[in-house]
DNA sequence: TCAAAGTCAATACG
DNA sequence: CGTATTGACTTTGA
């Protein structure tokens, strides 16, 4: 019964009492057409079992499942991520919950014992239960959560791994965008692919267009997104800068302020691609996932695929220096307002957020600092004004009916840390 | 040539 | 150290 150990498990169903696993994966694109239907139970299995599962002559034994306690590297550390109907945070991590919803999953060895506990995946209803596990989690008592919707007793997890004590190939590496990258049609159609129809979208206040399941441009919520990433980064202790050089090809400050404030899909241009290639990261298994962050940053861009033409326009940056590079005496330091300069600019800006030439020209001399300069102030103000108002928007609602949850959430994640072991 | 969008990358922060 | 901020550079489109 380790037939599947060390190899990574997409979709993973546990039967209603608890006692059987039905893991399915890796690589394949779509599951089997009943994979979603447990098998008639011929057991007196669970009392509210009772399903309107198509009672089809199909009878089955969970038997032919694998024995959950047969599977001692097992544990689950549970990081969810809500599709939506839910006054669950967007995402974030559970020690243990039944299904009615797609989760991302991620097991880490030294977890497993955690899973022994009888408490995993006791209930058929939806219910968030950290007795088994970490210690910490207790501390935090809110994040019950009751979601009575179910799909008559289905379950699915995604995206799981399982740890084996044993051999195991860390090769498993799927392509993936990366680096040296560039494909930016209007419409990608480049891979007709039906890939899952997994539209990263939530039920947010904003006005979400209906697209149907078509192929057809694969619409990001950025928001979940960059929480996602966040969370991952944090769950791998992954540095902003590994993440951003070796996935995103760009440099941690970019990152950070991509994940801080993600600009509505809708309302990015060319920077969808960046969002593009954290959300396909995600997508990923994830030991595919951290295997590419461990390579270095040119072999995880060989390894996710191809290496185009342009590249991303900003790889190479020509900062403005002497024709000689060769003597680094006068390093000029980056310029920075003073107070009074950044003081009156401001006041400027508030009233006049457009000045013209000729103001440019007047405040560069009261302030005694260069046009440019002042050009660049007004250039990055109402940018930053735009994307400031682009990204607060969409945030406030969210975050004021999360933000406890949130908060709690973060120190669940924080004391996954102390014994995570995939990182290096 | 100008503005906007996307970033870089130095450096301010904690 | 890792993350957030931010003045300026580069690429795009008009």
């Amino acid at each position: 019964m380790k037939g599947l150990h060390g190899k990574y498990v997409d979709y993973l169903q546990v039967d209603p009492s608890n006692t059987y696993i039905n893991k399915y994966g890796p690589p394949q694109e779509e599951l089997p057409e009943d994979f979603l239907d447990f098998p008639e139970s011929p057991k007196k299995s669970s009392p509210d079992s009772s399903s309107e599962t198509t009672p089809t002559s199909d009878v089955q034994d969970f038997s032919s499942w694998e024995p959950l306690d047969t599977d001692p590297s097992i544990h689950m550390n549970i990081v969810y991520e809500s599709e939506a109907e839910t006054d669950l945070p967007t995402n974030g991590v559970l020690s243990s919950m039944t299904f009615n919803h797609q989760f991302d999953v991620i097991i880490t060895e030294n977890e497993r014992k955690l899973l022994a506990e009888e408490e995993f995946f006791k209930d058929s209803n939806m219910k968030i239960d950290r007795s088994s596990d970490l210690e910490s989690a207790k501390q935090n008592g809110n994040l019950s959560q009751q979601d009575t919707a179910n799909f008559g007793g289905k379950s699915i997890i995604q995206r799981q791994q399982i740890n084996i004590e044993d051999g195991e190939e860390g090769n498993s590496m799927r392509t993936s965008p990366n680096c040296e990258e560039q494909e930016n049609q209007p419409d990608s159609m480049k891979t007709l692919s039906k890939q899952k129809p997994k539209k990263v979208r939530k039920s947010r206040q904003a006005p979400l267009k209906d697209l149907h399941d078509s192929e057809v441009e694969e619409e990001i919520d950025t928001i979940d997104v960059a929480t996602r990433i966040i969370n991952e980064l944090k769950i791998h202790r992954i540095p902003q800068k590994t993440f951003a050089e070796r996935i995103l090809c760009r440099s941690q400050g970019t990152l950070s302020d991509l994940l801080r404030k993600p600009k509505p899909w809708h309302m990015l241009k060319s920077g969808q691609e960046t969002f593009r290639r954290m959300h396909k990261w995600l997508q990923q298994p994830i030991t595919a996932r951290l295997s590419i962050l461990d390579m270095s940053p040119e072999e995880a861009a060989e390894a996710q695929g191809l290496l185009p033409p342009t590249p991303v326009p900003s790889g190479a940056r020509k900062r403005r220096m002497n024709s000689d590079e060769s003597e680094p005496t006068a390093k000029v330091g980056r310029f920075v307002f003073t107070a009074h300069q950044k003081q009156t600019l401001q006041a400027v800006y508030k009233s006049t957020p457009r000045p013209t030439r000729e103001m440019h020209q007047k405040l560069a001399v009261h302030l005694e600092i260069s046009i440019e300069t002042v050009e660049n102030f007004f250039m990055n103000a109402r940018r930053r004004d735009r994307h400031r108002q682009a990204t607060t928007q969409v945030a406030t609602i969210n975050e004021t009916n999360t933000h406890q949850k949130e908060a709690e959430e973060a120190e669940i994640l924080s004391e996954y840390e102390s014994d995570d072991d995939l990182t290096e």
